[in-house]
DNA sequence: GTAACCAGCCGCAAT
DNA sequence: ATTGCGGTTGGTTAC
């Protein structure tokens, strides 16, 4: 006898077995799990994980919804629509519950990149002095910088907003850099790469590139008055 | 009365709690979760992780190990060495069970870059006729290009491996490109981007610059036979 | 310990 | 459906 689960179906909540297993990836690349005592975590969407004891707070395998289950009494596959698929073979099961866990209000976040723009875009004068904000999210032609500014040498700067300065900031920046130039209203143009904390390497080819690097640190920022006057 | 738990300590396995709780996070951000009925997961390394019951395989927040936990009955605290905390209140809990696993076997897996560099690097040949492996891992002052190999024409060629070929690995043999061609001895050198799927707009950017690109087959290099001599 | 890089990255929003 | 991009990215390995 064979029960299939809908992707997205809502079947009674979140199953948790725990039991003797092993496991079979195939699909972007091909995982086997020896048998072994795991947990398998189903949810109300039909996504499977399966969790060791230690190593890691992520699982060894998964499968992400949307997609279906089909469970018989030794063995489980789980398929998502690109024809991946995740195959448990249950030897033992030693405990198997269901939980209806009801609605998810939600998880709201502080500090993520997004405010750290907020906060910048506020007080420009915290990356140079005399910096004034002219546009945020201002459009390049190949994707938004995060803040175009004008500063007291009266050069344009274009910003690009990291939590994490690396490699790829650079080269994003430089792909914005070189179609923002194509504009000749904002020309001398410069660049600039903030973040909290920038990788040695980034910083390298940054300065290769002629562009300069600030770290910022979010509490400092958090604390400024957004006094600085932006130029519209 | 409050319990401590170390990081690694082994104290009876997996813990699993069924419970009406409210979370935040404190670290490189602050997240709070509102009071609902969820799960927590904490393993035997310490690690917490708190999963709703759809929406994704992943939780909604988590402390990577190593951590420790303190818990009192109504409140859970896990905190890392960088200083971060993850606070759960306990409102109700509706199961409270721990189950031992033992060990772990381990994850195998097949079909990741570090194998298609390594076929690659044993077949050349299935790149270009006659292109001999001169070296992997070579640095080149930005990082380590994947293969450096010498062709037939006589020129050398920078291989990156990639399994998904998009625009980044195209950024990133430009970096290789531009630091190799400083040395003199590789001269000639041209570029070539290897990967199972390359990305059409990966594909302009690379014949822009005259980066070759070349799909691979896994199962086709799995066969050949790694018969083609190497340069040293 | 720090740094660089791969990952079945995941997940989200815009195109 | 695809692409770009941020993420408490995580996790491993080399230095």
């Amino acid at each position: 006898m064979t029960a299939r689960r809908a992707a997205m179906g809502h079947h009674g909540g979140m199953r948790l077995l725990i039991a003797t297993c092993s496991v079979a990836y195939e699909g972007r690349l091909t995982a086997r799990l020896p048998e072994a005592r795991r947990l398998v975590l189903m949810k109300a969407d039909g996504s499977v994980s399966i969790h060791a004891d230690g190593g890691a707070y992520k699982p060894l395998n998964w499968m992400s919804p949307p997609c279906t289950v089909e469970t018989s009494p030794a063995r489980w596959v789980v398929r998502n629509r690109r024809g991946e698929a995740l195959t448990i073979d249950l030897v033992e099961v030693h405990a198997d519950v269901a939980h209806d866990l009801g609605p998810e209000p939600g998880l709201a976040k502080d500090g993520v990149e997004l405010e750290l723009q907020a906060l910048l875009a506020a007080s420009p004068e915290a990356l140079e002095p005399g910096l004034m904000l002219v546009a945020r999210e201002r459009e390049t032609g190949i994707g938004p910088v995060d803040l175009l500014c004008y500063a007291a040498d009266g050069t344009f700067v274009a910003v690009e907003v990291k939590r994490r300065g690396d490699i790829d900031g650079v080269e994003q920046l430089t792909r914005y850099l070189s179609f923002l130039r194509q504009d000749g209203r904002l020309h001398p143009l410069r660049g600039m790469l903030v973040a909290q904390k920038i990788a040695p390497q980034a910083r390298v080819l940054a300065e290769s590139r002629g562009i300069a690097c600030a770290e910022v640190d979010y509490d400092t920022l958090r604390g400024l008055q957004p006094t600085t006057p932006t130029l519209f």
